[in-house]
DNA sequence: TAGATTGTTAATCGATTAACAATC
DNA sequence: TAGATTGTTAATCGATTAACAATC
C-alpha cells in the first residue's frame, strides 16, 4: 500500500516542507480537526475537557479526545511541520488554522449529486454536507418525471445539461446515487463534465480515467462485515471483546 | 492493528481449520463471493471472463475479476483450508459454498434500522440490503407522525417498543440513521434490544459495551479525503494519476 | 533551573507480494 | 510424464508504537 501524496517539486527539488502524507493520516487529520472545532464550541461551557483557558492543549489531551494514541497523534501532526511548543503543548487555534490548511477545508467544495432516488434525495439534504463546505449545487436524474422538481431547495436538471450545469455551479466533487446499471454512464457523465473527484454509493467496480480519484462506500460490504463477525458469535468462536474496530479496507 | 479473529477454542486446544483471519481479507472475501456469485449468473452467456466451462477457475482469472493480485488471492483463500486443485483451480461453486459458510452468508440476518428520516427510509428501501440477506424487519422511530406509517413495506414502530419488535423480528443487527445528537441514545436502544451489531451514520463517536461490534460510515470523511486530493490537485502538488485507491480507516 | 511535552528515531508489528516447492 | 497452478514460505513494505533527546 503506497497510499502517500507524492512531496512537491520536480525531482531533485528540495523537498516541501509538507511531506507525503499517508491516507490514515489525512483520515485522523480530520478527525482531530473536528475535535478540536467541537472542543472550541463547548469552551464556553466549564468543566468539558479541551483546551485550556490558555487555549493550550497537549497532545495526549487531544489523542484522548479523538480516541487515539498520544504518539500516533504527534506523529501525525508531524506531517505538518512543527506545530506545537514543547514543554507546553499545542495552540488550539493555531493548530485549527494549520489543520484546516492542510486539508484544504478553509475552502468550499460544491458538489453534484446524480441520481435523485431515494438515497440521493435522502443525500442531498444530508446536513453533514453542507455544513461542512460541501453545498450540493447540482442535482442530475435523467428521470423527466424528476427533472424540474426540487429537493432540499435545489432543482433536478436533465443529465443532458450536466457539464454545462457543473461549470456553472463551479462542481468539484461528484456523488452517484444511481441504480448499479446506470453507474458506469452517471461517473462517465461526471468526468465529462470535469469532475474529478468522486464519491461512489452504487455496488459494482466503476472504471475512470487515472486522474479521476474515485471512492466507493459499499453498504453491504459493512453488513458483510458486521454479519461474519455475528455468525462466528452463535458458535461461540469469538469471545466477546473481540469486536473490530476499524471499516473495511476494499478497492473501490 | 490486530484486526484477526480469534481462533476457535480454549486456550492450549488445538487449533481450528480455520486460522485466524484479518479484517481486509474478510473484506475481500465478499469480494470474491459477489464476484463468483455475478460470474456464475452471466456464465450461461459465452464470451464473458470467468469460471470455464468444466466449472473451474485459477487464482489468476479471479484476481482479475475482482481487482486484486493472485498471490494476494490465494493467501486470503488459504485462510478457509484448502480449496483449490493444484494444477487446476479452483471449482466455482464449491468455492461459492465454501466462501458463503466462512462468511456466514448463507444465512439472513434482520436489520433493524433506528431513525426513519431521509437517510433511514432511503436505507430501508436500499436494494442492496434485502436482495443479500439483509431484510429491514423493524424501522423504529420516536416522532409520533411517523409512527405507524408504512416505509418500503415496513410498519414505522415506537422507539418504545423496540425490545419487543426487535426479538420478534429476530432482528440481528442495528443500523443507526438518526441526528448526531439522538444517535447515543438509540445505539443505547439497540444494545437493550439484545442487538449485538451495528452500523452508525451518525457523525461522532459511540460509546457501546465490548461486546457490541460498532462500525462507522462518515460521509463527511468521505467528501474530506476527496477534498485534500483536490486542495493538492488546484496547487499542482500532485502529478495526475496519484488519485488514491482505498478508503479510509478511521475508528468508529 | 526543573518539569513538561514535543518531534523524531528505532523497534515492533502486520499486511502485501514474489517466488517456489508441492502436487494435481 | 510434462505442464499448470495451488498453498506456503520468506522478503518486502509500510504503519504503529514506545522511548527519549531536544527544548520550551
Amino acid at each position: 500500500m503506497a497510499q502517500t501524496v507524492a512531496p512537491a517539486g520536480p525531482a531533485g527539488a528540495p523537498e516541501s516542507a509538507t511531506r507525503a502524507i499517508p491516507e490514515a493520516t489525512v483520515a485522523r487529520l480530520t478527525t482531530y480537526l473536528h475535535v478540536l472545532i467541537r472542543a472550541a464550541g463547548t469552551a464556553a461551557g466549564a468543566d468539558v475537557v479541551g483546551p485550556t483557558d490558555d487555549g493550550t492543549i497537549s497532545s495526549e489531551e487531544l489523542a484522548a479526545l479523538a480516541g487515539v494514541n498520544s504518539a500516533k497523534l504527534r506523529k501525525d501532526l508531524s506531517y505538518l511541520g512543527s506545530q506545537g511548543t514543547r514543554g507546553v503543548g499545542y495552540d488550539a487555534s493555531g493548530l485549527m488554522d494549520a489543520l484546516k490548511t492542510a486539508l484544504g477545508s478553509h475552502r468550499v467544495y460544491p458538489v453534484v449529486i446524480i441520481g435523485c432516488g431515494h438515497l440521493g434525495s435522502a443525500l442531498a439534504g444530508y446536513p453533514g454536507f453542507a455544513g461542512r463546505g460541501y453545498p450540493v449545487s447540482v442535482l442530475l436524474d435523467s428521470d423527466p418525471a424528476k427533472i424540474g422538481t426540487v429537493i432540499a431547495g435545489v432543482p433536478v436538471t436533465d443529465i443532458g445539461e450536466a457539464v454545462a450545469a457543473c461549470h456553472a455551479a463551479d462542481v468539484v466533487i461528484g456523488v452517484i446515487a444511481t441504480p448499479e446499471i446506470a453507474a458506469q454512464a452517471a461517473v462517465d457523465v461526471l468526468v465529462a463534465a470535469g469532475v474529478r473527484s468522486v464519491l461512489n454509493f452504487a455496488p459494482g467496480q466503476l472504471r475512470v480515467p487515472d486522474d479521476v480519484q474515485l471512492r466507493r462506500v459499499d453498504l453491504a460490504l459493512e453488513l458483510n462485515l458486521l454479519a461474519f463477525h455475528e455468525s462466528r458469535r452463535g458458535s461461540g468462536q469469538v469471545p466477546a471483546g473481540v469486536a473490530q474496530r476499524q471499516p473495511a479496507v476494499m478497492p473501490p
